[in-house]
RNA sequence: GCCAAGGUGGCAGAGUCCGGCCGAACGCAGCGGCCUGCAGAGCCGCCCAUCGCCGGUUCAAAUCCGGCCCUUGGCUCCA
């Protein structure tokens, strides 16, 4: 089975073909560095991070691109405030570190480039200037606009229609454009705080803090100004990955206008498509709505990461696969971290088993041998279908319950088939869904296990001498500090949570 | 209002494109049992589904067609 993945653009699941059959150009929509990360950004993370990384399964060179918007008024209203930064440009690095952070917290694969706006100010500039000279743009009062109903094709990916399509932008925006629908390339003058939508600029009133100053400006052929939000990704894709991309991937709710407006833009620019696949990352949604800054509802990747660990979240959020939306609740994370947890143990199982089985065995398990062989074939079926990694997260739990039936049922253990679990678990679990099941295997968890071993020893003399209230207290002891034992027929055994 | 995507057990969520293996997966929660000094883990079993509603096509529909109801997202900054 050959890669399927759903085209926003079509609406219907297509074969997936790079143009360069060997390597696969990669650009997603990131960020807007106003505001700390929450899980439903982490979603599109981890689901990119995912394709990234089946895709290099496939064989195939990732050429991942992903930017931060780092120039936005949004950026602009936290000036000032605690110490974010006293500049629109210093508040966007300490976001783009505090996203970074979280990013590698969540073990993603890093990007070839992060391209940031305030860097490709020329590139977008010659842009937009193509985009004058060629007639799709216009320059109203120091701003310039493009001209929706000179690109024919303006609407083919969200299905808008251009007479329908109430006015887009400011209030003072709108009368400097030829057409409601219309978009501004550029923004005369530099970006004000007041510019935020009005939820967030009432709460701030309450701040009282200093009204800040604008942001950013740069000298362009109209005057002094700033990129508007849609031509960046179209300039920065094109200057890092060329003018045609294989996959542009972002949020659902960038489909319109964001997206239909890099389509525009860029297409009318170059005369070429702009990317062959469009994937679009439905939202995570708690209490029946989309978690969202705006909205206050969010959980922030950092306190979700330090409070489930990086392994359940990314469970959570590979457990519905990425073209549905997904429930957030106290259940639904829950329910994931008891996921995480038995293909963790499953893993551990099978390692410690392969370690204690004989290599040289006859032993033969044919249910186990052909349980590997499904796993490895469902999953890949399922990561073909359009990135079904609830699918491939399944497959890997089946392939737990045989570890499990396996070593239950039996004194002697099959060597290689259990390696082959193993390798399996590493390979698929690991390497394709970046679930560290191997764990960090340093010198200091050597010392612990050892130290753990002894305590369990004492405890295990206890018992033979039929002093359990002891024993339960050292179990209970090592509990608190997060160390779970488990008895088993071959005496004790124990697991870090 | 317009555009798009959905409605499957207590929860969550595959399957719907390519109708039959779906008498509906995996898991969580709940209930029995095995194992165990106890607990946990694991194993076995059970529980809960007229697959939104109505009609149609078919030997056969969760899956195809038509109508209706409801939800979510977008149309404003947004992953």
């Amino acid at each position: 089975m050959t890669l399927h993945v759903t085209n926003t653009l079509s609406g219907e699941q297509e074969v997936f073909e790079p143009q360069d059959p060997d390597s696969v150009l990669l650009y997603y929509c990131g960020l807007t560095v106003s505001d700390y990360a929450h899980l439903g950004h982490a979603r599109s993370w981890v689901h990119v991070d995912v394709m990234h990384r089946w895709l290099e399964h496939l064989g195939y060179d990732v050429r991942h691109v992903e930017n931060f918007t780092d120039v936005n008024e949004k950026i602009v209203a936290r000036v000032g405030e605690d110490d974010l930064g006293d500049t629109e440009d210093e508040v966007a690095r300490t976001f783009i570190s505090e996203v970074i952070e979280d990013m590698r917290s969540l073990n993603l694969r890093r990007a070839e480039v992060y391209p940031r706006v305030s860097e490709h100010v020329p590139e977008i500039v010659d842009l937009v200037e193509t985009l004058v000279e060629k007639g799709y743009a216009y320059e109203s009062n120091e701003s310039v606009y493009f001209d929706v109903t000179k690109f024919e094709e303006y609407g083919k990916l969200s299905n808008q229609n251009i007479e329908e399509m109430e006015a887009q932008g400011e209030e003072d925006e709108r009368s400097e454009k030829r057409n409601p629908a219309d978009f501004a390339l550029w923004k005369a003058g530099a970006a004000h705080p007041d510019d935020v939508s009005e939820r967030r600029s009432e709460d701030s009133e309450t701040e009282s803090r200093q009204s800040p100053a604008g942001g950013q400006t740069w000298d362009s052929p109209w005057g002094e100004g700033r990129p508007g939000w849609h031509i960046e990704c179209s300039a920065m894709s094109m200057t890092h990955l060329g003018e045609t991309l294989d996959v542009h991937v972002g949020g659902q709710d960038l489909v319109f206008p964001h997206h239909e407006n890099e389509i525009a833009q860029s297409e009318a620019a170059t005369g070429h498509q702009f990317a062959n696949y469009w994937l679009h990352v439905r939202l995570l949604e708690t209490g029946g709505e989309k978690m969202s800054s705006s909205l206050q509802n969010y959980f922030t990747v950092r306190n979700a990461v330090s409070e489930f660990g990086s392994e359940s979240i990314r469970t959570f959020l590979l457990s519905t696969a990425y073209n549905n939306r997904q429930t957030y609740s106290e259940e639904t994370l829950n329910e994931a971290v008891e996921r995480w947890e038995r293909l963790e143990r499953g893993y551990d199982r099978a390692v410690e088993t392969a370690d204690s089985a004989d290599a040289r065995t006859k032993v033969e398990d044919d249910a186990l041998r052909t349980a590997v062989a499904e796993t490895r074939e469902t999953f890949a079926d399922a990561m073909n279908d359009d990135f079904n990694t609830r699918e491939a997260i399944t497959a890997l739990l089946e392939l737990v319950s045989a570890v499990n039936k396996h070593v239950d049922a039996r004194d002697e253990y099959d060597y290689r088939a259990l390696s082959d679990a193993v390798e399996t678990f590493e390979g698929l679990g690991e390497g394709v869904l970046g679930l560290a099941l191997t764990g960090d295997g340093e010198g200091d968890v050597r010392l612990l296990d050892e130290l753990v071993e002894l305590v369990l020893d004492v405890r295990e003399k206890e018992r033979d001498a039929g002093n359990y209230d002891r024993a339960d207290d050292l179990r209970d002891e090592l509990a608190a500090l997060g160390i779970e034992v488990q008895d088993t027929d071959e005496g004790a055994s124990f697991r870090v949570e």
